[in-house]
DNA sequence: TATCTTTGTTGATAAATATCAATGCAGGAT
DNA sequence: ATCCTGCATTGATATTTATCAACAAAGATA
């Protein structure tokens, strides 16, 4: 098998959109400050409450970004995949990460140095204009979880998981979660009885069909009305 | 009553410290863009989904940021006061409000183009980087409350969100919170009759005094505790 | 003052959700 | 094969939380 030779972050495949617009000079800069890691199944990435000094691609691979409450509960809030960038407020904020984030498959990621991003986001207007616009996208999306959280039951909150997983995470209506029941569960905020229960009663509806652990998502409008119901 | 003669944003007691890194052309273009207007209590200053034409600043008087969700149930999100800057993601994503805006009590609010702050953004890197700074903190103050309400029981709630309005709106222990029940219900994310069920369990403990619509808290790290351990 | 209207409060009840305990099932190790 | 071990599933039950209905209290209006 050939390895491709990726030798910086703007021919890279994989790598963020933002890198795009970024100088010969800046890209060499970049170079200098970057680490490539491998990570086997459920190895930890980056550690919440650590000192950000990392920005992190992903080369291939996903990964779940969450926050670790009390008692070892955790709230799943994205999967990761190649070419987004994973980069928290921390890093703008109190220097540490906001959310732990940990390798779902096997990940090649690559660690880019906070200082060298913040540096490039002064000095290069096109690049700030990207980095603020994924962090806008971020917000957005923190704020439209904030409400489904707190104002839509259950079977709502499964539903926007499972079109989550279906239209931003696998781009298709049959996939393999990777997630366990335990994940999905923290990903929509519950027990992981009561997401078994709902899948199961989404499948007898005619839904979905749950052949677990592959979900086959039969009547996507209907899971749509039951998330915008809540 | 003399009346301070505002001309400005950087000479305005009450601006925004973002703005004091701004040149004299910027701030004279923020003033050919910059708009004022009063409000009486309970009246909306920015429509959740509508253009996100512009970013608002307070002057005096403080406003509820809150989430409209179906059904009429809120979401609030947080108090405003004057020296914040107000602007959701929206500006950097879709062009739509990400949130509402309402007077709690009477208002004089500036309201600044959004496209001019985007320009700024682009030629002050001073400038930029407050902004970032500021969307950062508001991100990494989403992902709290996203923690807190998936994961905390309502008294934990009602305690933080106490706990937040003594220490980061009102700066005291003893305050009027201006929000009736319904609203403070509707920051906690519980129904009315929850939250003063609880605020009178709190009395009960001697943890608070409510005088309604008064609140004293007697007893902080007992809350903090309550609020802390969900 | 008398009458509305809104807001706060309480108790009873229903609905939503978590927890507990037991069981089954599949893959990996011995 | 046989034994583990972790995950999924199910039913029973307890806990949490919302809803409903009634009423009290405080302002607002006439």
């Amino acid at each position: 098998m050939v390895k491709e030779n990726i030798c910086n972050c703007i021919d890279c495949s994989e790598g963020w959109n933002g890198f795009k617009v970024l100088t010969g000079e800046e890209v060499e800069l970049l170079e200098q400050h970057r680490y490539e890691a491998d990570f086997r199944p459920g190895e930890m990435i980056l550690k919440q409450s650590s000192p950000a000094s990392n920005a992190v691609f992903l080369r291939s691979g996903m990964a779940k970004i969450y926050l670790e409450g009390q008692g070892q509960k955790n709230l799943i809030i994205s999967i990761a995949k190649p070419g987004m960038m994973i980069m928290g407020p921390g890093v703008y904020t109190d220097l540490r990460h906001s959310f732990s984030v940990s390798s779902i498959n096997g990940v090649k990621a690559c660690y880019i140095s906070a200082d060298i991003i913040k540096k490039m986001f002064s000095t290069n207007k096109l690049f700030a204009e990207g980095v603020i616009k994924e962090m806008s996208r971020m917000s957005h999306f923190y704020l439209d979880r904030l409400l489904s959280m707190t104002q839509k039951k259950m079977p709502g909150r499964v539903a926007e998981v499972l079109l989550y997983l279906a239209d931003k995470v696998f781009c298709s209506d049959e996939f393999t979660p990777l997630l366990n029941r335990q994940e999905l569960a923290d990903m929509a905020g519950m027990a992981k009885e009561s997401i078994v229960r709902i899948l199961r009663d989404f499948s007898d509806e005619g839904i979905i069909c749950s052949d677990c652990p592959d979900i086959k998502i039969i009547q996507k409008d209907k899971l749509k009305m039951i998330s915008d119901n809540g």
